[in-house]
DNA sequence: ACCTGAACACCGTTCAAGT
DNA sequence: ACCTGAACACCGTTCAAGT
């Protein structure tokens, strides 16, 4: 009467989860076993990350990159268990990047806009330049250490600049959401066309059917696409700044 | 001397792609054969609905939907192209649903506001109905006919109301974008795990390292998803009111 | 004309055999 | 101990052969 699935096994933690990061919180763990490894697990993310930004996430493929390392697959998965842990460290590994980015922009923010100003373009233009990561970080919640590291800057910003707990979490997560929203139906990202094929689609639409479609293809297409993000990013700092409780002085700003 | 890529081939366009959808103006078109076959284009789709909803998007597969319909992989090709131009097809037969509640929500908007609120909840339930539909959405820029009527629906409300062509065009996308990446980094969506799960995780990280975010883990997770969308849509569609021009007897609600 | 079982190609993963 | 070529399993797609 025994279960007919082996239960001893107890499903092994998802890579990228957050009990899978538990278990593993450095990034490139040291050298498991003697006579040093012909390339280091870092190396072998580097060039993955290369890979990926010139194939794209589907395109990559692990005898692909074994290829490229001059090794085979079956050496890969003695490094990671499979593709998907490769993958979610290739993530991290460059929001390793982005958190340094954010701080070389805004290395003191004065005000929580500020921060959180600084927090979303570091996002936006890590996204810029590796757009085929972007699938691969929606596949996830990113929860590695150098994701870690990027909330607790910001979340320590702006609580030191006065917003409550509960807010900080809420301004922080609407931002990234934004954020990530922006990227993912930005024309020129992997899903989208170019803007200009989007516009000339709209133009050519049944002006009966969709006469309001039509008549706006200028403005739903025509803003370049960091015109559109600073616009849309404004909105939703604005509206952060109107959660905030009102300061004593009448200001609205956010502090 | 020819180039080795036969040139007059001429790249069939992406499905789901807005040259690909130019061609394909209806969403079932009438049969293209004699004698009937045996299941309607909107038959399959409504199965491969199902499947999706069951297995997700990565567990559906070509052969699982053929043995639910009682026929080959074979023959669906004579249906749809391939897999991409399926699943094309399935996410905007349920955008027409999206529509279809948009209308009920909301069914003559008084304001502005009121309109894109609409839009958000009625996109946010259906994405909550349909959770593995997601990985499907963001893979494309959805421009199917059903897609085009909620754009057209939305753009046509908010101009009533005074919003600019440019700026109804903003928010309609800024609200897209905030819907869509709130509900892929939302716990439970495909990719990250249960809010408790990740709470548990936020209060084992090392306090010296990450001090705010263990502080904040409640703060971070806690809130039940829908009170977090609702604050989320909130911050967004107050920044939007924001961008409007104050009215003359100085209300800054959005009309 | 329409349908299908069987094959082909590709890729994640594992294993038996090398050094 | 460590590495690898070859195999296995799975799935998108196509084709030769049936009715």
């Amino acid at each position: 009467m025994a279960d007919p699935v082996p239960p001893a096994a107890a499903a092994a933690p998802a890579p990228g989860s957050p009990a899978w990061w538990a278990a593993r919180p450095a990034p490139a763990p040291p050298q498991r076993r003697r006579g040093r490894p012909s390339r280091s697990l870092d190396e072998i993310l580097a060039v993955a990350t290369e890979l990926i930004d010139e194939v794209g996430g589907d395109g990559f493929n692990m005898r692909l990159l074994a290829e490229r390392l001059n090794t085979s697959t079956a050496t890969l998965y003695r490094h990671f268990t499979g593709r998907d842990e490769l993958l979610a460290h290739v993530v991290d590994r460059l929001l390793g990047q982005v958190g340094a980015s954010v701080d070389r922009e805004a290395p003191a923010p004065t005000t929580g806009r500020e921060a959180l100003q600084a927090l979303g373009n570091g996002y936006r233009s890590f996204l810029s330049a590796h757009p085929n990561v972007l699938p691969l970080l929606v596949a996830q919640l990113p929860v590695g250490p150098n994701a870690l590291a990027i909330r607790e800057r910001a979340i320590a910003a702006l609580t030191r600049f006065g917003f409550s707990q509960q807010l900080a979490a809420r301004a922080f997560t609407t931002l990234l959401q934004y954020v990530v929203g922006a990227a993912l139906t930005q024309p020129g990202s992997p899903g989208p066309a170019e803007s200009a094929v989007i516009r000339d689609y709209y133009r050519s639409l049944d002006a009966g059917t969709y006469p309001h479609v039509v008549a706006a293809a200028e403005a739903l297409t025509s803003a370049a696409p960091d015109d559109e993000f600073r616009a849309g990013l404004e909105i939703v700092l604005d509206g952060i700044d109107r959660a905030l409780p009102p300061r004593r002085d009448g200001a609205t700003a956010a502090r």
